[in-house]
Parts: structure tokens; sequence; C-alpha cells
DNA sequence: GATCAACCTGAGCCAAGTTCAATTCAGTTA
DNA sequence: TAACTGAATTGAACTTGGCTCAGGTTGATC
């Protein structure tokens, strides 16, 4: 069931990381809806049929960017919250993990934020409604990651005990609201913002 | 400076109301991009053309919605958390204020979140720059209301001492990150999230 | 150097938002 | 009641931007 899409591998011509970089740049900064396609196309220096090449539509790569960035928030939660850690030390490192990202990060954070709605509705063709449906499975991932570390501090007397899938959802929506409105240009760094969501988390999730 | 906009008065065969009403439905259970604006002239009984007579764009409509939106926001909390109240009780009549709402404002709340990115760029028509300019003002004035009655708390000693504006942010988003997921039709109802919310943003806040 | 698949392009199609000149309607004035 | 006014409405045409199609180029492999 749980079909992790495979990545079409990469022909030694293939422009295809090429284009999703440089969409995330234009989808990130300007805004997907704002952002023409074909200028995706001259960023990259192919025509704008090109890209169809390689994505079926202009949301097909955007639904690309978002698994792909799901996949990658899913993968770092794991490597840095291992189920064996210790339920508060673990919730900090998870919400450390979630804040060590590149500039390029922050973009396709920013992306999938502005954007979830997209997975509620199904797609029209084959290909946007795969993709859709392997970050849907993710974001399922990412909430059970959040909720599963809640629920293991919960039965080991960490955490108190409260509804460990709202809380985890609201924990998760507290992390990630951040996207909205960091820049990594602006006057609070990103160091600053994790230390104090960390505190955050903790005292709403242990106290 | 605060140049709140002049709502146009109605005429007594004004169907504005009628449309903005038909175009939350829409937008808020279709999804902007995804509502054809032909429809929402369908759903009041018009010609599609005749939407023009009322707003400049789909945008200009949008852009209205969050504004009218951001000022109930903005007046709810007023009236539930005066400046005279007590800190801690002040925080949790608030948040019980912002999720005390109709369906219908849960979905206007929804459009908002979901395109609050719209606010960022300026808009090249002179109707939708002034509606954005305004929701822009409103944004700040609602962070304002939230890192205010922060700053009060803790110059009171209700509350520890931390980042104000970064600590408002964050409850603010820990808020508002719930109609991202919430239905009306759900399986969790309002009033559960609306506690455990209260309950997290009181040990955020005053731990 | 023939072959094949990957890759690319110019020309044009189409859907949806928008503009515009012309028309209807409801209330007011004479 | 006839003329007038501005708000409200419309059908038809225009614009923009994503997308399709029918073919052309490139380069690795044999």
């Amino acid at each position: 069931m749980a079909t992790r899409i495979v990545e079409p591998e990469a022909g030694p011509r293939s422009k295809r990381a090429a284009i999703l970089a440089a969409a995330v740049d234009c989808f990130g900064e300007t805004g997907f809806e704002a952002t023409k396609w074909s200028t995706v196309a001259e960023r990259v220096g192919i025509g704008q049929t090109a890209l169809y090449h390689y994505f079926e539509s202009k949301t097909h790569c955007l639904l690309t960017i978002m698994r792909l960035e799901l996949q990658r928030s899913h993968d770092k939660f794991t490597e840095a919250a291992p189920d064996t850690a210790e339920p508060v030390e673990a919730l900090r490192a998870a919400v450390r993990a979630a804040y060590d990202v590149s500039d390029h990060e922050v973009l396709q954070m920013r992306i999938l934020q502005n954007h979830m709605d997209l997975l509620s509705g199904p797609r029209k063709s084959k290909r946007e409604e795969a993709e859709r449906v392997a970050a849907r499975q993710l974001v399922q991932l990412v909430e059970r990651d959040w909720t599963n570390l809640l629920v293991r501090g919960m039965s080991q007397g960490a955490f108190p005990l409260r509804d460990a899938q709202l809380l985890g959802a609201s924990v998760l929506g507290l992390i990630v609201s951040v996207w909205r409105w960091y820049r990594p240009s602006g006057p609070t760094p990103l160091s600053e913002v994790s230390e104090l969501i960390e505190g955050a988390c903790v005292r709403m999730v242990a106290t």
C-alpha cells in the first residue's frame, strides 16, 4: 500500500533536477499562481514545451516539489528522533531538526504550506493523482511521527495524558506556521525561532 | 494612516452581499483557483459579467473576503479580551473567542489562511491594492492584539519574560493552524479543539 | 553510420478571466 | 405620464497563459 513513488532515474542529459530547482525558486519567491510556467523554462534555458517532457503540467511539478519536501521532512524526523530516545529529548531534537534547513529548503517548506489544500481534492490526470496520493500518505506519516512521539511520552509518564492526535496536529501546526512569515533575509535568525518554538513545544506537551 | 475601507453602501437591488456569500461558499469548499468565477455568478443568479459591476476581478473579491474576515477577527478579539482583564483569563477568553464561530466563518478563516501569501506582493490594480493594504494592516493589528496581551502579562508578572513578538506570532500561528484541517462535518467537535488549544496556549505562555 | 530513445521545438488550440458598448430596470423629476 | 438618471446587467469579442501535437535533433550503443 505504501507505494513510494519511483524517482525517474536521471538520464545524463536530463534537466529534471534543474527544472525542480528553478521551480522551487520561482514558486517560493513569486508564488505558484503568479509565476508563469514559461518563466521556469526560460530560467532553465529550454523552450516552454520541453517542460512537458518531464512534467505533465505545472501543477504536477508543484505536487512533486511538495512530495519531495514531505519525504525530506519525514526522513529528517526519523533520523533526529529515533523511537528509542528519551521522550523530552526526542521532542527537543525533532523540533531542532525541523528548523535545521537550508534557504532552499525554506522555500520548499513555504511552497508546501501554501498549497496543502491541493492535497484534499482528487486530480484528473494519472501522474498528478499519483503524486497527490503519495503526498497525502506522507502527510499522514509525518503526523504519525509526531503523535507517536507524544503517545510514547505519555505512556512512559514523561508527558501528561492528553488527546495525542489533536496535540500532535497542534504541535506540527505550530512548527510549520513559521514558514508563512519567516524570511532568511528578515530580522529574526532561524536559530532564535528554533529555540523559542522548542521551549514552547516542551511546555505545551510536557507540562 | 489607518484607512479603514469604506464599505459601499448597499443599494436595495445590490447583489454584493449575495456575491460575497456565494464566493465564500465556493472558495471555501472548492478552493479559490478551482472555482470558476462564472460558477459564483450562476449561484447568485446573474451573468458572469455582472460580477464586474461589484468587483474589479475574482482576486479583488477574494481580497475583500479576507479583509472582512480579518476585521471580524480583530473586533472579536477586542471584545473578548479587553485590555483591563487579568492576563491569564484574557488569554483564555481570546482563544475561546477565536473558536466561537459559525460554519460560514470557518470557511472564511480557511480562505484567509489559504491565501495569506497574496498579501505579500503588491497588486496591479487600484482597488485590489487598496484591499491588500487594508488587509495587511489588519494582520498587523491582530498580531499586535496578541503581542500586547503577552506584553501586559509579562510586565504584570503573570507570564515569564520572553520575546513577546515571536511568541505572539507563534500563539497566533498555533490557533489558526486549525483551520487548515478542521471540518464542521469531521469527527472532532470544535469545542474539543478549543479546549485543547486553550490549555496549550496557557502552558506555552504562562509556564 | 544506422538505430533508437531521450530530448526538444514552433505553431497553434483552448479554457477562463476580463473588457466594452449597448440595454434594461427602478426610482426621480417635470 | 413622459422624460430622465444612474445602477445593474448582458452578449460578444479579446487576452493570457497553460497545454497539445506533429514532427525534428541529439547522443549513446551496436
